[in-house]
RNA sequence: UGUCCUGUGGUGUAACUGGCAACACGUCUGACUCUGGAUCAGAAGAGUCCAGGUUCGAGCCCUGGCAGGACAACCA
């Protein structure tokens, strides 16, 4: 393990083999699918996608890499009411981001529209599908239930003839929506539900964002997934669990086409939750549209671009992706190891800046009014490379509130009257004078410092236990930060019955400070930049910033063991 | 009173054709440190849903239970 590491650097973090692996393994050596690897990512364009498309993204798109197969991006567009080219254009802009490419092989369930149709009429043909006259709610009653048999449709009998005639009218637009519907002929009495002649077209005049109004009737995605996969060659079609169900039908739909021995094969896995927030695109939808966050790219929400907006990494959310592994158990995934994964590369990679996002003055006094001078810190202690910058330092100073308290309990080794601490880079600094307003609140601090520890050590050598970051007041970049919490309150929002998630929204996810004072370096960033602000965390430059006024989302927080400490009391 | 799927530390994942249950996150110590970060060292924490069985030996095999999830949109 340890020369593995050594071998592969550890910026390569070992790929986890999982149970789809497995089976294609077995697929290859058993030379069935034409010892090849195919597979597809297949959003339907409804909504935008989040972290758990995320982990489908990696998982397709890795497995082409680790087989040295291909990877099609699919658009499941059998919806027209539903569906749009505003989120056809985000989930290409998001996968391209997390660092995937499908070349040439885009394609559309609406480009089948055609070949589905020719498809049905075939069915008809063979006596394998019907058209039914009835209505939707006599038809669900007719279905039966999980434990009771289905009943057999009045119009299940009709003749080819009759049935061709009436698909063709239904594909003229001559019957109203919900009037008539195309079913295959299956089996009623199937414990499956999805086996009892399901319902395979429908009649939707709705404008399709792409074939326009030239259809009324539409596909199912039953009678179009397993037909696209075949028409692509994909070899391995992987789907969430919600669809283990749907195999049967998948598998008897193929069988239909029967042109050849290959045959794509549905594999499940489990569908990503994770802790204290909610995953399912009607709700992320009813959180936008009802205005409980600010949009799809709200920097709250658990779509990837709100986590871009937050200030992740495409190699962040890949590496949590491959850490939490494929699995068929339907589990709750802590959010602590997303954190963890950004803070794990950002650590690396993170341009290094000093920031008081809640400024408390203090005024040097032994330090030279009109004085100014530059002292060198570090970029980034993990990466030597990313070198050293300036940093101005005068007699007016800003420091983190938290910073100092005027009555310091145990273990708080930061300012506090009396007490000498280490300016960052700077130099060492003795607290003598506690100004404060008429509420008693602390607003400046009268402190002296020690010429000789310039840069931030004492000649003779004497200690200090604290280290605090601080910005020159005269040269600081006036900001604005916004802080994220998380967006409920609740481990699982959505998994109480009868409660409504959005009960357990976190009124305080979104905290918004408007005077916090930066460094001048980073003035010259642009939207999306990440910095760590020392000892406070990974923050990354909004676009909502103008010239005048930066803003800054905070990413995420550094550990902080003092933070612990507080609240055990 | 159906079909299918799934049960391994707090969480997630491992354990080759049976061989002392491993790793990561989290938690807790300690070391180091110009970030109470990072890093390093270490600890606690499961005996694998239950009960039988086969076996020298079972998380893996067999039998029977139990629990959870999915399925009754003209959604995907």
């Amino acid at each position: 393990m340890a020369e593995n590491n050594m071998a592969e650097g550890n910026s390569e973090i070992k790929k986890k083999s999982n149970f789809i692996h497995a089976q294609i393994d077995e697929d290859l050596k058993n030379g069935k699918n034409r010892k090849r690897v195919h597979t597809r990512f297949p959003p339907e364009p409804n909504g935008y996608l989040h972290i758990g498309h995320a982990k489908s993204i990696c998982l397709n798109f890795g497995i082409a890499e680790k087989y040295g197969g291909k990877c099609n991006l699919r658009f499941d567009d059998t919806n027209p009411s539903k569906e749009d080219t505003e989120y056809v254009d985000s989930i290409m802009e998001d996968v391209h981001w997390l660092g995937f490419d499908w070349d040439d092989r885009l394609f559309y369930a609406s480009d089948y529209f055609e070949k589905l149709h020719q498809f049905a009429i075939q069915l008809i043909k063979e006596g394998k599908a019907y058209v039914d006259d009835q209505d939707a709610e006599t038809i669900s009653k007719q279905k039966g239930t999980p434990t009771r048999p289905g009943e057999i449709s009045p119009f299940r009998n009709r003749t080819i003839e009759e049935n061709m005639q009436l698909f063709a009218q239904m594909t003229a637009g001559e019957f109203d929506e919900g009037s008539h519907v195309l079913r295959a002929k299956v089996d009623m009495a199937l414990p499956n539900m999805h086996m009892r002649d399901p319902i395979i077209y429908r009649i939707m005049k709705a404008r399709h964002h792409r074939t326009g109004d030239k259809w009324c009737v539409y596909p199912m995605y039953d009678f179009a997934h397993g037909q696209s996969d075949y028409w692509e060659g994909i070899t391995h079609s992987i789907c969430t669990l919600e669809f283990e169900v749907h195999r049967p039908l998948y598998d008897w739909l193929v069988d239909q086409l029967k042109v050849d021995d290959y045959r794509p094969r549905q594999i499940e896995f489990a569908r990503l939750n994770l802790t204290y927030t909610v995953m399912s695109k009607r709700k992320l939808l009813e959180l936008v549209k009802d205005g409980h966050v600010n949009g799809w790219d709200d920097p709250r929400m658990p779509t990837i671009t709100g986590l871009r907006r937050r200030g992740y990494t495409p190699e962040s959310i890949k590496n949590f992706s491959d850490r939490i592994g494929v699995t068929k158990v339907d589990g709750m995934i802590d959010v602590s190891l997303l954190e963890y994964s950004v803070r794990e590369h950002l650590n690396k990679t993170a341009q290094r800046v000093m920031g008081v996002i809640n400024p408390l003055k203090v005024v040097i006094t032994n330090y030279p009014e009109d004085k100014s001078e530059e002292l060198e810190a570090i970029n980034n202690p993990e990466d030597t490379e990313m070198g050293v910058r300036q940093v101005p330092f005068s007699r007016e100073l800003y420091i983190e509130r938290d910073d100092f308290m005027e009555e310091p309990p145990r273990k708080f080794f930061r300012l506090s009257p009396g007490r000498e601490v280490r300016l960052r880079y700077a130099y060492f600094v003795t607290c003598n004078d506690v100004i404060k307003d008429e509420n008693g609140e602390v607003t400046e601090l009268h402190c002296t410092y020690d010429p000789a520890s310039k840069g931030g050590n004492s000649p003779d050598g004497r200690k200090v236990k604290a280290t605090l970051h601080w910005v020159s007041a005269k040269h600081a970049i006036k900001s604005e930060v916004r802080l994220y919490d998380r967006l409920f309150n609740d481990e699982d929002p959505a998994g109480h019955k009868d409660v409504d998630f959005k009960e357990f929204m976190n009124p305080e996810s979104l905290k918004v400070l408007p005077e916090c004072y930066l460094e001048p370096f980073v003035k010259d960033s642009k939207p999306l930049d990440h910095f760590q602000f020392e000892r406070l965390g990974y923050f990354n430059l909004d676009y909502d910033s103008t010239p005048e006024k930066p803003v800054f989302n905070r990413t995420v927080q550094l550990r902080d063991s003092w933070a612990k400490e507080k609240n055990k009391g």
